[in-house]
DNA sequence: AGGGCTCCTTGATGTAGGTCAAAAAAACGC
DNA sequence: GCGTTTTTTTGACCTACATCAAGGAGCCCT
């Protein structure tokens, strides 16, 4: 079997043909979003709801809406009103100084929630920039939280989706704080191709839709030092790159430059 | 008008007469913590409650619990149950990989909470280690969940709190991946005098609850980095430095280092 | 009061990764 | 399809911070 590796914001099938019988049989009025039938919501949604409470559960999500390649979802100082759910599409998030210099904090994939930076102040503290096409459920948060007290199931599930982030951003924490170049590199893959594999990628082969500044600013180096240590990767047979594709032939080799302990 | 410097982890008259009077005013069976008259309330619970729902609040807090200086309050793997509000004293919060390098995550005190990395999983994923005597109000989870599902305000007021913690993070990662050495020990300064005198302590003094290791940690440096960079600051007159005793001369200054945009 | 801690400071030296520069390779626009 | 722009790679050199080492200051315990 033959793993998808061309679009990384999308999960296997999502486009497939159900998908777009679905939507050709609709009106364009009628069209309505509906997590219920959505193929990405064991990522996004909480499990173990029956029928109906689905149905009400759909109340989520008010539109869609697409970003292009470049486009931003929202940036600093917007107005906070919504959470996006990743359809379709990949995008960064970043922060930065008045000074100018840029801190990517996050890349995010389908089925994952952006925007949570902006329930503390009612207004975005960080850009999210779409890196390809995009589309997102636009999920207004005055409704998050009003199903939320309905289904203590989906308010367990919004708590676990920021206890996540908190727990992620510790875990880059410790990469700027403590790694070397090459263990943030080694991470930083094996995080990746670990969640794409989750939505049905390979485990092995990936495109990487962010350039070498763009890591190097998540992973606190610079360009020329992230292309370094591809290039260094590259040389001991651990990974082939080409520009942005990547395949990671001793995954085990990663995993020992991430952490000497778990790996022999 | 001088402040108080002294004890960080306390609010300034905490531990006023009132409190030892309302202590003592009651027998032992019937000590009850209550959030409705406890001086942090602003700091860590929402605003504009009226009298009765303020009472039905009081049930978030289970007990309290008293944790002695290089104890944890909870460690990495322990089962979360609940979330902890500070009364007095001061935590560090840590991860560390497997092969031992710690990582300093954050310094919490009086009114903050701790243990929101346990919600994703169910168990804790780092360790909180009290830097003085501390008393935490120990709220558990299914508590706060079933109460915010009733008050929205307080609903509100821990995604707020959440969300708060995820930009607090954001900064971190701005800090660790792009500044130097002075920049991040000005900004650590600035933060930590700034919420000490939210408290009602100096905003130009103040008491370092931890060590210049710990500080190193948490700011992606060495120790005698750390040394260093005090000593630089001292030289300079922007500080006055004796061991953990701190006081600010020149915020400006500091201020500008942290980020040279904003002042002149 | 004295001995053994831990914590802090300061100096000398080393190095990982930053900076600068140039060229090659893709991607893009018309 | 061709010129322009963006992205990536690689080399040569440099610097901010780490590392190693040695004292010194404060603190706790008996």
């Amino acid at each position: 079997m033959v793993d998808m590796i061309a679009t990384h914001g999308e999960v296997k099938g999502l486009s497939s043909e159900d998908e777009i019988i679905y939507w050709q049989s609709m009106t364009p009025d009628s069209i309505k979003v509906a997590c219920s039938n959505c193929n990405l919501r064991e990522l996004c949604m909480p499990m173990g709801f029956n029928p109906e409470d689905l149905q009400k559960l759909d109340e989520v999500v008010a539109t869609r809406r697409k970003i292009k390649q470049g486009e931003m979802l929202f940036s600093h100082g917007d107005a906070f009103t919504s959470l996006f759910a990743i359809r379709t599409g990949f995008f960064k998030t970043c922060v930065s100084s008045e000074d100018g210099r840029e801190q990517v904090t996050g890349f995010q994939m389908a089925g994952e929630i952006i925007g949570l930076d902006g329930i503390v102040s009612d207004y975005h503290s960080c850009n999210a920039v779409a890196l390809e096409d995009a589309e997102v459920c636009v999920m207004p948060f005055a409704n998050v939280e009003e199903l939320s007290r309905e289904f203590p199931v989906l308010q367990r599930h919004v708590h676990k989706i920021m206890s996540r982030e908190i727990v992620r951003e510790n875990g880059v924490m410790m990469l700027l704080g403590n790694m070397r170049a090459e263990e943030r590199l080694a991470a930083f893959l094996l995080n990746l191709v670990q969640r794409l594999h989750a939505r049905g990628f390979s485990q092995s082969e990936l495109v990487l839709r962010m350039t070498r500044e763009e890591i190097g600013s998540y992973l606190g180096m610079k360009l020329e030092t992230v292309s370094r240590t591809f290039s260094k990767f590259s040389d001991e047979g651990i990974i082939e790159v080409k520009q942005r594709y990547v395949r990671i032939m001793q995954p085990d080799a990663l995993k020992k430059i991430f952490n000497p302990q778990t790996c022999s």
